[in-house]
DNA sequence: TAGATTGTTAATCGATTAACAATC
DNA sequence: TAGATTGTTAATCGATTAACAATC
């Protein structure tokens, strides 16, 4: 067995694990992560709200279209300013525009995609990622039988290339979906390149710098939570 | 704008959203949510050790391999039983078979999926369903020009047959990988079809009885939550 | 003005961590 | 036995909720 040096344990520990790191808000406070992850959400439903044509928008409505409530909805915007009236709500396209801000999302953000198989294929026709001005700028493989070919609008690129596209493109973000036993091999790739935040879809551990940002996607995960839920006719812990 | 009626916010509310149900250990305790979706992360490496013909692994390893803390790995196993010896730590195979069964996949689980896009065939070419026991039973679609062909080893079904089909499968499971208009119409015909757990890859809200659990995975939120880390040299909340 | 809804505070609730007695 | 590691308890920490004064 391996032990785990000093060093990588911090870096796990000081990443996305533990939940224990926050974000700042633009006064400098910390930003608890389900807050972030919550943003998220209310921007898709104020994407719609907009192209609806919807003006405003009460914290009431929020709570039913999210199920995330009204209370939760109203603290988690107080870590980055005032954004409603009282007694009429918020307008919609303005908070739109400054959720995106606070996440960056109203710039075009570069992603680079390693693995170019039936995931990767998915992620690059994927239709909603315009909407959040983000772009598959690259994809990238180690199989000789896929680079050169082309994934949907995209070239499928030699990895051994990553650094030097990016000295070029400078993504600043990465996916991985690559199998288990690439996704580090992917991820050390992607951190080379000068990506800083990463998210991997491989049912693995990625270890990196703190000063990389490491999310996992793992839908078997998922649906191991669901499977103990099954049976349970309620409180369930999902 | 309309508004929530009563019953759809509390639909709502007693799902996964708000994280405040809590499932049953074995005792009759309450497990939280953080440590169901751990276990999962545990089972996986576990497995990795049993094919490795690894006998025993102590908490410490755990911690140096999957950056969940060891306190936190003993404090999760605690919700369940007694799993390790003093001084040894635990055995390898029979902690793996003990979390499977704990998430109920000592048995097969099957899974319903709808939507024969991209997204559905990259997640019926994932090869890592079978080590955890879950199989997707059944794929369909409401695309005219899709039904009656192969996805892979399935042949895609018109998802006006759900409720027939299931009623001979009888999976307990639900997958969703339609575009976002749809996802409220696809986890309808689940739940018609007696599915009682669904995992929603679409960006959309899903309503649903409490008695039904929902999870959700999305991709997009995740990479906004990186989104807003990117240029945070440190202490984001991600 | 009266009614509605926000932003914020304090209270509650729940999860994580650290420490250590029990025990292999 | 001595050393190692577990299971569990209590303390800490952080997030959610409820309530309400401020204000449109």
């Amino acid at each position: 067995m391996t032990r785990a040096t000093d060093e990588w344990k911090q870096a796990l520990a000081s990443r996305c694990l533990s939940g224990r790191d926050m974000g700042r808000s633009s006064e400098g406070g910390a930003v608890p992560t389900p807050t972030l992850e919550r943003l998220s959400t209310y921007l898709r439903y104020l994407l719609e709200l907009d192209q609806l044509g919807v003006e405003t928008v009460r914290s009431a409505e929020i709570e039913a279209h999210t199920g995330i409530s009204a209370a939760q909805f109203r603290k988690d915007l107080s870590y980055f300013g005032e954004f409603g009236k009282p007694g009429i709500g918020y307008y919609v396209s303005d908070l739109r525009r400054r959720i995106a801000t606070i996440l960056k999302l109203d710039r075009e953000q570069l992603v680079l995609l390693v693995g170019a198989g039936n995931l990767g294929s998915a992620l690059v026709a994927f239709p909603g990622w315009e909407q959040y001005r983000l772009r598959i700028a690259a994809v990238f493989d180690n199989n000789v039988a896929k680079i050169g070919r082309p994934l949907w609008d995209l070239e499928i690129l030699d990895i051994e290339h990553i650094v030097a596209v990016n000295r070029e493109l400078r993504a600043g973000m990465g996916m991985i979906a690559v199998p288990a036993a690439s996704a580090q091999a992917a991820a050390d790739g992607l951190i080379r390149a000068g990506v800083r935040a990463i998210l991997n879809f491989a049912p693995a551990t990625i270890r990196a710098e703190p000063t990389v940002w490491v999310r996992n996607v793992s839908f078997i995960q998922e649906m191991a939570v669901l499977s103990y839920c099954l049976g349970s006719d309620g409180g369930c812990g999902c």
